[in-house]
Order: structure tokens, then C-alpha cells, then sequence
DNA sequence: GTCTATAATAGGATAGAC
DNA sequence: GTCTATCCTATTATAGAC
């Protein structure tokens, strides 16, 4: 029974409720789930949050921002080598989503009713994220609304591949899906998709 | 007060529940939701899909994978111009996703906790529907590997764009993931991705 | 700050009349 | 086949002791 919850403790919940919003969705965490994984009574959640489980969904969201912007945007505009970056970038996001078999927390509360705010964040993450691989995009040669496409195209391209291997367990297009922003400190622009180089057969 | 429910009435009141599901998910849509959009009351519903809501997602599931089966599977292998089956399947997804405006029921349900049998109709989707573009892919000239990596890849695309528009309100991710499967047609395999042609200012 | 206990309500599901 | 009425449980949320 710690006398305060420090920073440190503090982000431990905060980290537990990332998980369980991330795997069972808003609707599907129910409070019951919330205070289990958290090992606080639900008293002890409401203490902390308030505004209830709305807030503990922003609250996640909050911290997912904060990891776009530290390990992403930061990142992507160190004073260091393009494909240092971009290798960093990769090794986060492969760590956030456990190599394709974590679903995406900022994918599944941006569809569910977890309020206006929580829906503003969701969208606030997505453009902070969209401008950061934007901006490496550019640097790596493509003009400014080439890149553009190229960052959004890239996050959905992740977004999706968590969903398919969620569903089939199958982490391949998550693994390929790392590939075009790890091709823009390599040689000329590759495309979001895969560069399909070999034809067995030419088309008539 | 019909005597009896026909095929049509059938159809309706599965695709007014397909709408709830695709729009609020799984747990996201209540028996009273259900009941409002499809003018039933809960008993009737009840009638109709004993096992519940479990039930009547199965059922909106298999709605999908019929959908998939004629529109996508079907036309694939269609005795028609490659161009042609092409651009039918394209039509069908825009008109399904409201070009990019709708989500789409299969990733939000493969996600939520609508049990074993929903799991398994889920992957079984996903499974016809790549194999199909695959067949696709192949015919264009790609390898069979390379085929269903594409395949892979453009559905990930394809559903991880309609999460970002779903939150960001920007279908631009969706209309450009279209791309890929009219490239397959026309020319040179392309990648899933859109071609970065042009470079600003070449890599140093 | 945490707990037990409890309210208040919404959710899923059923009974039985018509 | 549909309805009204009801049941039971889970869920969100609060009160108040420690």
C-alpha cells in the first residue's frame, strides 16, 4: 500500500491499460478487465481517473502520442545519418507491435465511441506520425506531396497488416510493410509496396 | 406483420445488421441497436437468430465471405479480359467501402471477441480473398510467391486505409490503395505501393 | 490511496400472449 | 413472427470506512 503513486507506478497502469485497450478494444475492456490487469479495485481506477474509463482511454492515447513523438517525430529529426533514423523508427514500431503480433491501440479506439476527445488524439497522433515519415520522405528525394502519400500510404499499410495478422497470425505483411521506409536510406525511392522486379512471364 | 419472412425481407434485415456491426463493432453494438435498425423487437431477432448476437454476427459474416466469393473470387476467374475483371472488383470495393467512407465489418469483427466461429469465418475471408487476387497477381506475371505477397499486402493496404480514413475523414490512403490491382492490368507488374517516379534532388 | 459494499443502469436473453 | 413484460447478470459508477 504505497503512500503516493510516483511517476514510476504511475506509468506501469498507465502501461497496463495501454495493453488491455489494445487487445479487447474500448467496448471490450470492461472495468472488471481494467482493475484486474492494474491490480487496483475499481475505487482505486476511479481515484486516478475520474471521468472513468473514458479517461483512462485518453490517458493511453496520451501515452501513444508520446511515443510517436519521442520515437518517432524526434527521432526523425536528429542530426544523425538518414538511415540511422529510419533504422530506429523501424526497431521502435517493431518493439510497439511485437514484430505484427500486437494490434494497434490507436487503430482500434479511433473507431470506437471513446468520446470526442479521445477522438481528437487519435486523430492528433495519426497527423504527427504522418508528418514526421513525411518528412523523411522528403529528405530521402520525394517531393513534398509524394512524400506526403508515401507516409500516409506506409501507416496504413501497417494498420492493416496488424489486422490481418491478428486475424490469420500471419506477420508477413507486417515484416514487408517495414521495408519501403527502410528503402529511403537506400538508393532511390522505393514505393510503399514491395518492388515487384521479376516477371515469369511478360505480359502479352 | 408479414406471415412469413422471404428471402428478401432475409437479406434486408442481415444487411441492416451488417451496417450496425461494420459502424459500432462487435461489442460496440447492443441488442437494442440491433433491434432499433432492424425494426424487430429483441424476440423477434431472437426468432430469427437463436444463438444471439453471436449469431447474428456469424450471419453477417457470411454475408462477406458471399460477397468476397461473387465479387471478388468469381469475377477473378471470370472467362473475361484480365482489365475487365480488373476494374469489376474495383467498383465492387468502392461501392462497398463508399470510397473509403465505410469501414469494413470483416477487420473490425476479426478483432472483437464475437467467438470461435466468427474467428474462423474471419480468416476463411481473408483466405479466399487473397488467394483470389493472388490468381490475379499470377496471371499478370508475378511469381506465385510474389503473387501472394501482393496479395497480402494490398488487402493490409486496403484495410489499414480505411482505419485512417475512418479517423482522419482523408480517403486519399483508400483511393490510391486501388491502384495496385488496376496497375496489374496495365503494364508492368507494379507494387502495391504507388510508383515513386520522380526525385526532387538525387541521393547523395 | 485503497478497500468493501452498494447503488443504478444497461446488456443479453427468455416466457408466454397474440 | 411479433409483441410486452420480465429475468438475470455484467457494467459503470459512487459511498464511506480504513
Amino acid at each position: 500500500m504505497p503512500a503516493a503513486l510516483d511517476a514510476t507506478e504511475k506509468a506501469e497502469i498507465v502501461s497496463r491499460l495501454f495493453a488491455a485497450f489494445r487487445d479487447h478494444g474500448y467496448e471490450g475492456a470492461s472495468l472488471a478487465d481494467l482493475s484486474r490487469v492494474t491490480g487496483l479495485g475499481k475505487s482505486s481506477l476511479y481515484h486516478h481517473f475520474p471521468r472513468g474509463k473514458e479517461q483512462m482511454a485518453e490517458v493511453v492515447l496520451e501515452q501513444g502520442k508520446a511515443f510517436i513523438q519521442s520515437a518517432v517525430a524526434d527521432v526523425a529529426h536528429a542530426p544523425e545519418p538518414l538511415k540511422t533514423r529510419v533504422d530506429k523508427i523501424i526497431a521502435a514500431f517493431n518493439a510497439l507491435y511485437a514484430g505484427g503480433k500486437n494490434p494497434c491501440v490507436l487503430g482500434r479506439l479511433s473507431l470506437s465511441d471513446a468520446g470526442p476527445e479521445a477522438r481528437k488524439l487519435g486523430q492528433e497522433i495519426f497527423a504527427i506520425w504522418t508528418e514526421a515519415v513525411a518528412d523523411l520522405a522528403a529528405e530521402s528525394g520525394l517531393s513534398r506531396v509524394q512524400a506526403r502519400q508515401f507516409a500516409e500510404d506506409w501507416i496504413a499499410r501497417i494498420q492493416g497488416a496488424l489486422i490481418l495478422s491478428a486475424s490469420t497470425g500471419n506477420c508477413g505483411p507486417f515484416e514487408r510493410a517495414m521495408k519501403p521506409l527502410s528503402d529511403l536510406a537506400a538508393g532511390p525511392a522505393s514505393p510503399v509496396g514491395r518492388a515487384a522486379s521479376k516477371r515469369r512471364h511478360p505480359p502479352s
